[in-house]
DNA sequence: TTTACATACTTGTATATACAAGTTATAATT
DNA sequence: AATTATAACTTGTATATACAAGTATGTAAA
């Protein structure tokens, strides 16, 4: 691996474990450089991207302090896999497939115009709940390109679809755009939720990209309105100009 | 202002007027080093600060194509003003200020633990509405610390906030921890909303921090539900040692 | 004591060089 | 014609240098 994410994962770790503390004063560059044994600009590329993640703030003339808080994560935003977010926060959904089928493009008009499929193209859609205290809290429902993924099980989407395709396929997932709305229940929700009241779910809808812009997925994760939080770090950029 | 910013401006407005066209793809760097007559490093920093912003989508080998797609836009996740936001999308909301008043931290608890605030210290106490077509349709709260705001005004609140704070103080927006849930509405949020089928609305909650990681502004802003859309862009990181 | 200044730190920007690694098109070979 | 190798591109990483700009601290002067 490169030499400044490898300083990255290092000063990452050493964050989550409260090595460095929160508000805690990292380093100076320079003193980094020695650490690691490195170029001072090699330290930049790994502290900008703590930043840019929302781990520290830097500030010139003054060094980099900690700001991460440990209550607050995980954002979904940074678009990590449901089993990730599941492991991390040790959560313990139990994940179980209630569909894996293979189907034509042309059937599910919204999934083929936000791919911009053929009539003809395949997709697999997988259905998946996730479920805590005998309660379905999750609805995943996805769509994948089958020339992208030619083969796919139920164990596998019962594990990690993600971990499955960059490991054992060659294909590197890089960005996705993604939108977050309250909908009313259909009885196709219902079935796999129960009456619930209100009867809303948080809809996140996504479209996801491959390395080369070329898209290949189409997530809806329906969650139950009212327990749903979704978490977001950002930072302001442009502001001298407007 | 810097040379990579002025360069990543550049780009950007040439996107964002179609200049350059979706998928379309960028000058080489080495082209783009002469155009500017610059380095090539001051280049691929525009072009980073490019990618993370989700306009262009880089590829070794290959070169940099645009991704930014018209319809979507704009994240409230990269943290712009609702003015800035009303302006940009032509979306011509009325604003109106509701309350404008100068509290003590402890009578509202919730604010002055996320604040981190002591009894004693002051906070300005705003309630802004967005109306549009005769409606309501957004309710924004906000609490800023008066020590870093010592003065505020109803003509100021009712133009940009932030617009005020960057230019005439000298202070600087950095960065902002959000969560959207959505939650049934208060009485006091029907006294501006009007009675709604269903009762519920989207609330974005944030801490706002200042350049030295100083919080400074806490708010929270109320959505009609059922026309509430958040539209997030995100790229995947740390994929390999998962 | 207070103020001002100089100094030694910090991060930010811009440039240059070298090589690694991935892609594409061309030319040579089979 | 198909394959292979080569060359010429592309972006990615690592290093070095120089200076700008902001912060903190101590010292000397007022």
């Amino acid at each position: 691996m490169n030499k400044y994410m490898k300083i990255y994962q290092s000063i990452c770790e050493k964050i989550l474990n409260g090595e460095y503390a929160h508000l805690q004063q990292l380093p100076s560059e320079n003193e980094l450089t020695k650490i690691y044994s490195t170029s001072r600009e090699t330290v930049r590329k790994a502290l900008n991207l703590l930043q840019e993640k929302g781990y520290i703030q830097k500030l010139r003339g003054k060094g980099s302090v900690v700001i991460y808080e440990d209550v607050i994560q995980f954002p979904i935003s940074e678009m990590v896999s449901f089993q990730e977010i599941n492991k991390r926060l040790g959560l313990d959904y139990e994940t179980k497939v209630e569909l894996l089928e293979v189907i034509d493009a042309k059937d599910v008009p919204v999934v083929q115009h936000a791919l911009e499929l053929r009539d003809q193209d395949k997709l697999w859609h997988v259905i998946r709940t996730r479920t805590k205290d005998d309660a379905v809290h999750i609805m995943d429902e996805d769509y994948f390109i089958c020339q992208v993924i030619p083969q796919l099980t139920k164990e596998v989407a019962a594990e990690s679809i993600y971990k499955f395709i960059e490991q054992e396929m060659n294909v590197e997932i890089s960005y996705s755009n993604k939108s977050i709305t309250f909908e009313e229940m259909t009885e196709n929700e219902i079935l796999y939720f129960g009456k619930l009241n209100p009867p809303y779910t948080a809809t996140v809808r996504g479209t996801v990209y491959l390395n080369n812009a070329e898209k290949f997925q189409y997530n809806i994760s329906r969650h139950i309105a009212t327990e749903f939080k979704f978490v977001d770090f950002s930072r302001r950029v442009i502001h001298k100009t407007l």
